[in-house]
DNA sequence: TGGTGTCTCTATGTTCCGTTGAGGGTTTGG
DNA sequence: CCAAACCCTCAACGGAACATAGAGACACCA
C-alpha cells in the first residue's frame, strides 16, 4: 500500500539524468499551472510518487521531443494519466459494446468493425479500459475516408511494437543503477512518435507513385 | 511554364478560408523568419506562386494542429519542400542502394532488408528520391529494437491511405469554388497525425494485454 | 490625380516559460 | 539545542517567440 515517495529535491536529482536542466523551480512552476499535483507532508514539503515521478517524465519528454506547449500537455494527459492517483477516468472499463459506442459517441456497428478487424480487442468480461481511446482515436481517422478494415495492421504493429518495447524496457532496468521502473509508456511515446515519421515519409512516396509530379 | 502567382492581398483572402486570422503582417512575419521567401516584382512587390502558397498552408497547419514552433516547422520543411521553386534537396534520386546508404548514413544491408520487406520500392531506375526520407525514419525506428521485417505493413497502411486521400482530394477540388488543387501533401500531414493517435492507443492497450496492471 | 495596395522599419504588446530573491519555516544529526 | 541543509510562498523580473500597429513613402489603376 505505502509506496515509496521522494522530495523535490531527490526528485529533481533523478530527473536530471535524463533532462539536465531541470530545475525545483521549474517543478514547482508545473505545479502552478496544474499539470502534478504532488502531495504533502504535513509540514507542507512536496512528496512525489513513483507515478507522479513517471507523469513527470512524460511532461518533459512531451515538451522536449513533441514540443508541445503546457497547456496542450494538460490536456492530453488528463485522459490517460491521473494527476495524482485517483481518477475519474473519462470511464472505466470493462465495457459492453453499447457502453463503449457510448462513451466514445460513435455507432454502434463501428464498435463492432474495428472488432471484426481486430483494431480493438474484446476481454473475457468485455472491452478493456483502453478500448475507448482507441475508438475515439480510430472514429477520426476514419473521418478521412479510411475503412476499418484498412486499420487491420496497427495491432500488427502494436504488438511487435509492445514486445519490443518490453524487452528493451527490462534491459534498461537491469542495466541501471537500481530500481527507476523505466516507464514502458514513455519509451512508447518515443517509439510511436518515430513510427509516425516513418508513416509520413512512406505515404509521401505512395503518393509520389501514384501521381508522379 | 508561367505558372500562375497572387499578391499578398489575395493570397491572405485565400488563405483566410482555411485560416480566418491569418493578417498579411503575418505573411510578412513569416518571410522575415525565413519559413517562405516570395518572388519580387520589379518594383518589389512580393508574388507567391501555387507552390508557395501550398507551403503557406503547411506551415500554417503545422502550426495550428501539432504546435511547432516556427524554428522546428522551418527544420522540418527544408527536406521536403522548396523555399521557393528550386531545391537542392540533401540529395534526389534516384539512387543505387550503396548512394541510398550512404545518404542517409546507414548500411548497405539495411537498404536490401527494408527493399526486402517492402518498405522500400525500387524503381526501374533505382530507388525514387523519397527513399532517403524512408530510410532515415526507419533507421530510428529501428533503433528502438524493432525489426525491418516488423514495418512490413507500414507500406500496406500507406498505400490504403494514399489511396483514400487521392479521392478525398479530388472530391474536395471539384466541391471548392474553382482551382485550389487542395494540397495532398498537407492531407498527408492530418491523416498521418491521426493514424498516429491511434497507434498510441492500440500500443498502449497491448502493453497493458501483455502486463496488465 | 486620388484612392487603394504595398513597401520598410521601428515600436509596442502578448503569452509562454521559467528564474530570482526575500523572508521564513522544517529536518537532521552532532 | 543549534547549525546546515532543505523546503516553503509569493512577487518581481526577464527573455524568447509570436505577432500587431503605425508612420512615411512608393506603386498601380481608374
Amino acid at each position: 500500500m505505502s509506496s515509496t515517495t521522494v522530495g523535490i529535491g531527490e526528485l529533481v536529482e533523478t530527473l536530471r539524468e535524463e533532462f539536465p536542466r531541470i530545475t525545483i523551480s521549474k517543478i514547482r512552476f508545473l505545479e502552478s499551472k496544474a499539470l502534478i499535483v504532488p502531495s504533502r507532508t504535513n509540514s507542507g514539503y512536496r512528496r512525489f510518487s513513483e507515478e507522479l515521478v513517471a507523469r513527470i517524465r512524460e511532461i518533459l519528454r512531451l515538451q522536449r521531443d513533441e514540443y508541445l506547449p503546457l497547456e496542450v500537455i494538460a490536456k492530453r494527459m488528463e485522459r490517460w494519466l491521473p494527476t495524482q492517483s485517483v481518477k475519474p477516468a473519462s470511464a472505466a472499463g470493462p465495457f459492453t459494446v453499447a457502453e463503449l459506442a457510448r462513451a466514445a459517441e460513435v455507432n454502434a456497428w463501428l464498435v463492432e468493425e474495428l472488432t471484426r478487424h481486430g483494431v480493438l480487442r474484446e476481454g473475457a468480461d468485455g472491452y478493456p479500459t483502453a478500448s475507448l481511446a482507441i475508438v475515439e482515436q480510430a472514429s477520426r481517422v476514419l473521418e478521412l475516408g479510411l475503412e476499418p478494415r484498412h486499420l487491420r495492421s496497427v495491432r500488427t504493429v502494436a504488438a511487435s511494437l509492445a514486445d519490443s518495447l518490453r524487452g528493451r524496457s527490462e534491459a534498461l532496468s537491469r542495466s541501471r543503477r537500481n530500481s527507476a521502473p523505466v516507464e514502458l509508456s514513455s519509451l512508447l511515446s518515443s517509439a510511436v512518435a518515430a513510427l509516425s515519421g516513418l508513416n509520413t515519409a512512406v505515404a509521401a512516396d505512395e503518393i509520389d507513385r501514384l501521381s508522379p509530379s
